[in-house]
DNA sequence: AACAGCGCTTGATGCACGTCAATCCCGGGT
DNA sequence: ACCCGGGATTGACGTGCATCAAGCGCTGTT
């Protein structure tokens, strides 16, 4: 649909997955894509929809989420700016089995199935982007059930101020081979880390209540760990709070 | 390396992700592909080791476990014959982030990635099959998330016996669009399952200890819900074991 | 037949975490 | 200045599940 406002191709060339495309290639891929803005608490899709697009973060925060039969809710990824997601959807033709919604105001662009599609046909390198991208979703999915089962709270959320912190899944990983454990860990300066949403976000994002979360907070703020100011978070010690409570 | 007494061709042209395959080209696949037996408590391989490969089950059952730092065990997955894994791994380019076990003497065979990519650059159609595979992996992992997070311990175990009975994965599925989601759910007939491992390890999988996971059989036993017999579990009425405990 | 060993069960007890409810804090609109 | 509302904190209390420790019943071994 090339929009006026927003030149799509020069976009989605900043991103890791269409490198290297000729403004040919880049071209179609903007011919079948949209782009739309969102309000903050905007439902985008629901669980059961078809999914015939992928999704790009342009600018604004998105939560995947899923909905217990009893109506509450579990944040499953908190995204940002560059981030994609829905590409393993579109693949494997099912509705969606997550919902998302806007948590401020977003523009978000959608990349329309056969135009990846047929990219794959004339690229396999592109093929082989892709496959890297969902593989490291994959992962990161991975680490998440590792954590959630053989960690308590409180190791949850040392490891979130210590990888997820800053951006939320900022997508230009800096470096392959070492996609998302520990950004801080190993470090010897102090750090700040601004926690991009709400912290009843982020409690659900790691599988907490608000109020527990608080406590953990709390308790490391107590130990000297951390400082907490509303959502900015000083880490004097980054090693040492990766050994807490032994340390 | 193609073996002496097991035909790689032939086996891999059954399999969904090699179908309409040429046998030129399933000749090139089996010529970059190597296998193995395995004896019961084998580790296939252990975390952080790299990955140059991923493998088949064609025999046997293996399962995929992480590791906390205070020694124990979780596992992530179980897998039968037929079943394909850490294709993801393969194509991230990282090292094992989980490690597998061989739970029963097992015939592993192992598919080099230099064989799959040369393939993908040679059929584009090869690589949405993939694509379609890894993302159902994908999918299979936010559905376990959901479960840990918000069911409890009594639901994930009423959904194991509803969904993941009979044959762990087993791979081809029967029918696209109905990845996992309850097989027997809906039906009216009685089924009988059979536990593919032992109960500990089942448990595992759940995230629960194998004394909590006795406790569950044995309420669903007096609820009258199901019937246990070592590893064989008679379910009069899969629909009302769904709605327990409210039917 | 006796024994060893493993998979599984059963009971008693404890803790990590959730729930409920009250308060507080702070930015924004009129 | 006022009130308002949503995010965050705090405390008292309850519970789902883990832990620890015996026991039990197989199957295989000598």
């Amino acid at each position: 649909m090339g929009t006026s406002s927003f030149d799509v191709a020069r976009y989605i060339a900043s991103l890791p997955l269409f490198e290297e495309m000729s403004p040919a290639e880049l071209g179609r891929i903007a011919q079948g894509s949209r782009i739309r803005r969102h309000g903050r608490g905007d439902i985008l899709f629901r669980v059961g929809e078809p999914c015939e697009e992928f999704h790009v973060t342009v600018t604004g925060r998105i939560k995947l989420f899923a909905t217990s039969p009893d109506g509450q809710e579990k944040v499953i990824e908190l995204l940002g700016p560059g981030c994609t997601f829905a590409e393993a959807l579109m693949f494997s033709g099912q509705p969606y089995i997550v919902g998302a919604e806007a948590l401020t105001d977003t523009l978000l662009l959608s990349i329309g199935k056969a135009a990846v599609v047929g990219e794959i046909e004339r690229d396999p390198k592109f093929a082989l982007r892709l496959l890297a991208g969902i593989s490291r979703r994959l992962h990161s999915l991975v680490y998440d059930v590792q954590c959630y089962t053989l960690h308590n709270g409180l190791r949850r959320v040392v490891d979130y101020l210590l990888r997820d912190s800053g951006e939320p899944d900022i997508q230009p990983l800096r470096g392959r081979g070492c996609s998302r454990p520990c950004a801080h860990a190993g470090k010897a300066e102090a750090v700040r880390v601004s926690l991009p949403v709400s912290k009843a976000t982020i409690a659900s994002r790691l599988s907490l209540t608000p109020e527990y979360f608080s406590r953990m907070l709390h308790e490391l703020e107590d130990a000297g760990m951390i400082c907490v100011d509303k959502r900015d978070i000083f880490i004097p010690d980054p090693q040492r709070l990766a050994d807490y409570p032994e340390g």
